[in-house]
DNA sequence: GGAAAAAACTGACTTGGAACAACTAATTTT
DNA sequence: AAAATTAGTTGTTCCAAGTCAGTTTTTTCC
């Protein structure tokens, strides 16, 4: 029983973090092929790094910051995961039958993304096959995080999702209870699938409760148990 | 504009159905390293192939009939996907570190299944990188897939929702206007993530307004045109 | 072939949560 | 530092969709 709730709360959260390295197991020859066909570029917070639709050119790698991965239409949106530093960003467009990207990418913070020649990255995938195992890995366990994003977002209501995603950004990007939140009410809207109203409605309930401490982008978790609880019940 | 709305169509559809082969990537020796460490077994109609949290001993590969894959708790149930012959499953658990399987697998035909042992997969994986590749190919169609039918499920309302079904149903499943419906309403609303009652009465209207006709099991689509357009502006 | 069980259907009722409007606080901009 | 724009907040209204409780139809299986 405890040993299937770790499961379900790895994979309830939002953010893809998975700390597998890829590069180290290139040989020399595959890294300066790597470092050739790729350039680093810097892009602001609220910048746009790629656009759903587009032609896949490149793979994207995160070096430094934090990122949305979205899809929009008309007035809705919906955040698929956000990614931190150190992943792999754009792989869904790896196969050639499918070169367009299946989603947008923005900045939240002042972020570094290389940019690598999408060639080159098939290439080492086809010669390369611990690499590639590698990369199979980081592609399952991201399906896995969606999966659990599918299911609280679909099957549980608003207190609920509220309660994954505070434990998510708690647990999965800043590391700690206490946090300052670089993502506005209506991002948290998006990711949690509600209206921009009601992220601060069941917040200030959260915060009434005792549950959380909150002010403006600040937010402390008080009582993480409670909101386990929540979570599972909500 | 077209264009992207056939990523769209095509992403938002439930069933993986991507008929790309592995197995003929494989050299003479690893095909008979796959036949000795695997047996075919034959299911039921609704019987269950794997449940989720159990340990990942093998990879499913589904020779013949239609499957459901599904998170259950409690009394919530979201299928995730459908899969119908000639597709891998259990490809999650691939990774050492993530040995339990995120979902369960039932049946609602009669199926055989072909269960490879998970090492040997593994095995291959990492020694044969043209299989790799493809197999990073076969995930990251199927990732797209489930972006989209995230997308649908939290943004759509009801209507919507179940013409994507019908739809992708008709182009992906059965290849066919007209079907017999293997699932139950319930199903259904598994599946569209809406109450049994909900897939009834949005049934008899699409009847009643002649977008479909249906007795029971038995769905043809009449109106694929206006269908389309519920399912974008739903 | 008939009883029992399961699935399909219908209508009445309730409610979660979105939408709207109006207002305040906090940033940018100039 | 004033003006303008954006983000955050609150109260109110309303409808989509779930729940419940019941009836009818279909399927299962002695």
């Amino acid at each position: 029983m405890n040993q299937l709730n770790e499961v379900k709360r790895i994979s309830q959260c939002t953010v893809f973090d998975f700390d597998q390295s890829w590069y180290e197991l290139l040989t020399d020859e595959e890294k300066v092929l790597i470092d050739e066909h790729s350039v680093s570029l810097d892009f602001k917070k609220g910048e746009t790094v790629c656009k759903r639709g587009a032609f896949a050119t490149h793979i994207y790698f995160l070096e430094e910051g934090l990122v949305k991965v979205y899809l929009e239409e008309k007035n809705k949106n919906l955040i698929l995961t956000l990614f931190t530093k150190n992943n792999l960003l754009g792989m869904s467009s790896i196969y050639e039958g499918n070169n367009k990207l299946p989603y947008s990418v923005s900045t939240y913070t002042d972020s570094r993304v290389r940019m690598i020649d999408i060639q080159v990255f098939r290439q080492l995938l086809n010669q390369n096959s611990q690499f590639s195992f590698r990369v199979v890995n980081l592609l399952n366990e991201k399906t896995s995080q969606i999966y659990g994003r599918f299911f609280s977002l679909t099957q549980k209501q608003l207190h609920g999702r509220m309660a994954d995603i505070l434990l998510c950004l708690s647990n999965r990007i800043f590391k700690s209870k206490s946090f300052d939140l670089p993502l506005s009410r209506a991002d948290l809207g998006d990711l949690t699938g509600m209206s921009t109203e009601s992220v601060i409605r069941i917040m200030k309930e959260f915060k009434d409760d005792g549950l959380i401490d909150m002010q403006c982008k600040s937010v402390e978790l008080l009582d993480i148990v409670r909101l386990e609880r929540i979570s599972e019940f909500g």
